[in-house]
RNA sequence: GGUCCCUUCGUCUAUCGGUUAGGACGUCUGGUUUUCAUCCAGGAAAGAGGAGUUCGACUCUCCUAGGGACUACCA
């Protein structure tokens, strides 16, 4: 059997979005599940959308991801089927449109896209194909001489000719055989002469051939052209070589209509690329996963079930296991609506398997940009006591901000319910209890604490809401007595007198 | 408009002719907790509609409806 080859072939117009990251993730774990390579090759046949850093974008984001390239742009090294840029493979494309032309299976089209739009003007559901070529300029209009001439001064285009008539079939691992009439397709330009380069079609044949691709895993939108691509194969006589295809289902948005894509941009709420992405032309700014503080793991293993699922419960999926239970028979034909909640609930799940050591290194930069400096062990015992309540590295700050900040405010409706006239002589109270305790750890202040409020009779939640809202300032916040073991008894008292001098009843 | 693809809880999905149609997210209720959250327990929630095949259909076939993709000298 063939090894297993396949590739992810971005168009580098912009930064790769979460659909395309879906289709590359699944070409990665079908190729590893397999032993086989993953390609990475860049699709820049049409100048006119080329975006600078886009491609450096894609690649940053597979590494940001844990998706390797075993060859092509971005792997270690580049491979021997190079180059992996469409635009350096120009002289390639060249011989293979030689070829079909040759053979009769292509022809020179000279019509300028205003003839086209007219025509298109002019009949409705124009179709440059065998009803219509006849009308138009071409290699099979023209005379021989005529062509020459042309081909010296103008520019012009080599179209497939398909004849019509013969069903296509496509054999698709995930949707079965999809058939289509030859008669329905239209004659596709392959080649233009304004820039001597192939438009998709051709050229992504020529490379999946040359590079001898097995499976092309693509999404669905390439499921209309499917059968232009095998008869490609057909008429570039590698039609026994032809690799095995697998049209994924796709990615929609949350609300109802359309698929995901780029121009969505943060308009739905969340992002739709895996990184920020500052637009070269307009400096826009969207959003990415990795700014947003999602764990690639977590990207990764949502992604990875958006589509697919393994046939059994499991829900948490390393990439290793991803890869271990990856098959295209268990991918699902329907499109998928995406999910936020769900990504968010995948972080959540993550962050928890994350150490307070790992947590405490990530969160401290944005303490340090606070002017908060802190002993990292000290930052991951409080990042333990709070981080079962957190999705995010970001949420950590709203959870633990009173660490490091006296609380200047004191939550008002906590105030109301919980700050009464006899409540300030009660914190007195609890002041000097507090001076006395000489182990300040939270066992110990927790067991005297608790041994006064029983010996006096006093009302647990009276003692401790007050407690909590002088202290922390709101109604939150972990065990009480976690709390002021890390504060410390001085600050603790510190606190409780300031909130009786602040907190007016 | 044409061609193609798709259709199970709100969402992601399991089921490969016989099930009380299962799980997860979200949601609701209760419990744990001195608070909030977490967590735990429980609940509500689905086979688009219609024909057919079959002893039996969510599952197979057809029709209808709905959704989606494609329809460029873009990928």
């Amino acid at each position: 059997m063939k090894k297993v080859r396949v590739r992810f072939a971005p168009s580098p117009t912009g930064p790769l979005h979460i659909g395309g990251v879906r289709t590359a993730l699944y070409n990665y774990l079908f190729a590893k599940k397999h032993g086989g390579d993953m390609l990475l090759r860049i699709e820049d046949t049409d100048s006119a959308r080329f975006v600078s850093g886009a491609e450096a974008y894609i690649v940053e984001s597979f590494k940001w991801l844990g998706i390797k390239i075993d060859e092509g742009i971005g792997a270690n090294n580049e491979g021997e089927f190079g180059p992996y840029r469409q635009s350096e493979r120009k002289t390639i494309y060249k011989k293979y449109v030689e070829q079909l032309l040759d053979a009769g299976l292509a022809y020179i089209a000279f019509d300028t896209p205003a003839d086209l739009e007219a025509k298109r003007n002019e009949i409705a559901n124009f179709q440059y194909d065998a009803s219509t070529r006849s009308q138009m300029k071409n290699s099979l209009t023209l005379s021989a001489e005529e062509v020459l001439q042309k081909k010296g001064t103008e520019p012009y285009v080599v179209r497939i000719k398909i004849e019509t008539g013969n069903d296509i079939v496509v054999n698709d691992i995930i949707r079965g055989e999809v058939k289509i009439n030859s008669s329905v397709i239209d004659d596709k330009v392959l080649w233009k002469s304004s820039d001597q380069l192939p438009t998709y079609h051709l050229a992504n044949i020529v490379d999946d051939h040359l590079m001898e691709i097995s499976h092309v895993i693509r999404g669905e939108e390439w499921l209309p052209s499917a059968p232009l691509h095998v008869l490609l194969y057909q008429y570039l006589g590698w039609a026994d070589q032809m690799p095995k295809f697998a049209h994924l289902p796709l990615l929609l948005k949350p609300e109802g209509n359309g698929k995901l894509s780029k121009r969505d941009g943060d308009k739905l709420g969340f992002p739709v690329f895996p990184l920020e992405w500052k637009d070269p032309k307009t400096a826009d700014i969207s959003s990415g996963y990795r700014e947003s503080g999602y764990f690639p793991e977590a990207v990764v293993n949502f992604l990875a079930l958006l589509g697919w699922n393994p046939g059994t419960e499991q829900e948490m999926f390393s990439m290793d296991e991803l890869i271990n239970s990856f098959s295209l028979d268990r991918v699902s034909k329907s499109g998928a609506k995406f999910d936020y909640e769900k990504g968010k609930w995948f972080n959540h799940n993550y962050l928890q398997k994350e150490s307070n050591e790992v947590l405490a290194n990530l969160f401290v930069d944005e303490l340090k940009e606070k002017g908060i400096s802190i002993d990292l062990s000290k930052l991951a015992t409080i990042i333990g006591l709070v981080k079962e309540r957190t999705s995010f590295i970001s949420d950590l700050w709203e959870q633990t901000s009173f660490f490091f900040q006296v609380p200047n405010v004191y939550d008002e409706k906590t105030v109301r319910k919980r700050w009464k006239e006899e409540t300030p002589g009660l914190m007195n109270e609890l002041i000097i209890l507090l001076e006395g305790i000489e182990d300040f750890s939270s066992q110990s202040t927790e067991d005297i604490i608790k041994a006064w409020i029983t010996d006096k009779e006093h009302n647990m939640g009276a003692v401790m809401n007050a407690f909590r809202l002088s202290v922390v300032g709101a109604p939150k916040g972990p065990h009480m007595f976690d709390i002021i073991s890390i504060l410390g008894k001085e600050e603790t008292i510190t606190r409780v007198k300031k909130a009786i001098d602040t907190i007016k009843v």
